[in-house]
DNA sequence: GCGGATTGTTACCGATCGGTAACAGTAGTG
DNA sequence: CACTACTGTTACCGATCGGTAACAATCCGC
């Protein structure tokens, strides 16, 4: 994120690094991903972080926009982590569908995992003014493009289909993960994902 | 305030119910599924019922009790719906399961939706000692199950491995509710249910 | 009519929510 | 050194949270 230059449009400080931001919004994004955003509260952020509210409110306009910042990290975080389980496997989709798919289930089944956190803030934030909404919705959009585009790179049938399918598969196993500890049906994302593969003739 | 008569014509439950407390139910049950658990409090309820907070702790002992009954309410409503739709079929599994993804998918794409409360509330309900976890877990368990027995029932091959990914598609499909108003992939879990099925030779 | 049970009403509790004002201390830089 | 930017501290704001006490008004069966 912002080390050393601000990309920040509208006006903020322009040099001079404040470290307390930083440990702010680092712990704040531990807190709303393994807490829920709703149930973590500015006071426990700053008191967790080292610091207090004020220095919060020094570095932040408002709780909404650090959330949205919060989501703007897991996004960017999210196609970090894709864009790297997929390098090893340029020009061959369905390699890189199968090493996305391997890689979630690994992800998901790890024992600090809550699923999705941007799924998680759909659940959560129902408002629609709100400013985390529009980036929940771009990043899904964007999953399921991507989805689409592999699916139509592997040269399958009906490749919309298969792309949407692929995606109900990773998200069913965000959502699952909530509620089975291990050895839930997670497990099962892959080989359904090889099959449906298999099956649109990819 | 309300009306002194009720003019409710349908009123077949077992004679002196308090008609606060169903009145009070029922409003909590919308409010809950409609804007989130966390989101809704005590005061808004009563009030939207027409009633006030004090009647409200006549009825019931915490909020967290209520929550729990309306998970509780989710999970029979939800049983009841599956119940219906597979009635058509008996003894038809690979037939059942299409029925369930169809009508799945109607109720996912309707204008109200929300996806599944009791997903919902593994997202919202993080802490182990609420007593609404155990009933979204146990809800989850039970689909788990009952789609690994279709599996079976309809002698698929593997058929843990396809009950599990048909949950994941429905799953999946709850999410992708929620941030994909209309014409998401929802749309494409019933061909993705059959396709897999095929490719398990059931 | 009466009595008991169910309601409505008001006020209150301590805690926490998001957010702010005012001021004192510290850090770094000229 | 002084000047300035940043941070810590304390107290406060109005609102809301879940939850309760006390009392008045109503309902209903007898």
């Amino acid at each position: 994120m912002n080390t050393v230059k601000s990309e920040d449009p509208n006006l903020a400080e322009p040099a001079g690094r404040p470290r307390v931001r930083d440990r702010i919004f680092e712990t704040a994004c531990e807190l709303f991903y393994r807490h829920g955003i709703r149930a973590v509260g500015v006071d426990a952020i700053a008191c967790e972080a080292g610091t207090n509210k004020m220095s919060f409110y020094r570095s932040f306009a408002s709780k909404d926009e650090l959330v949205a910042e919060y989501l703007r990290y897991k996004d960017r975080h999210f196609w970090t982590w894709w864009d790297e389980v997929v390098a090893p496997h340029v020009g061959q989709p369905r390699a890189q569908v199968e090493a996305l798919f391997q890689a979630h289930v690994n992800k998901t089944c790890s024992k600090e995992s809550r699923g999705c956190g941007l799924a998680n803030a759909a659940v959560e934030l129902v408002e629609d003014e709100h400013p985390g909404r529009a980036v929940v919705i771009a990043h899904k959009s964007e999953i399921r493009r991507r989805f689409r585009a592999l699916a139509k790179a592997m040269q399958a049938r009906e490749p919309e289909q298969l792309g949407d399918a692929l995606m109900l598969l990773m998200e069913g196993g965000y959502l699952a993960r909530l509620t089975f500890a291990k050895g839930g049906p997670v497990s099962s994302a892959l080989p359904a994902a090889r099959t449906l593969m298999d099956a649109h003739g990819a």
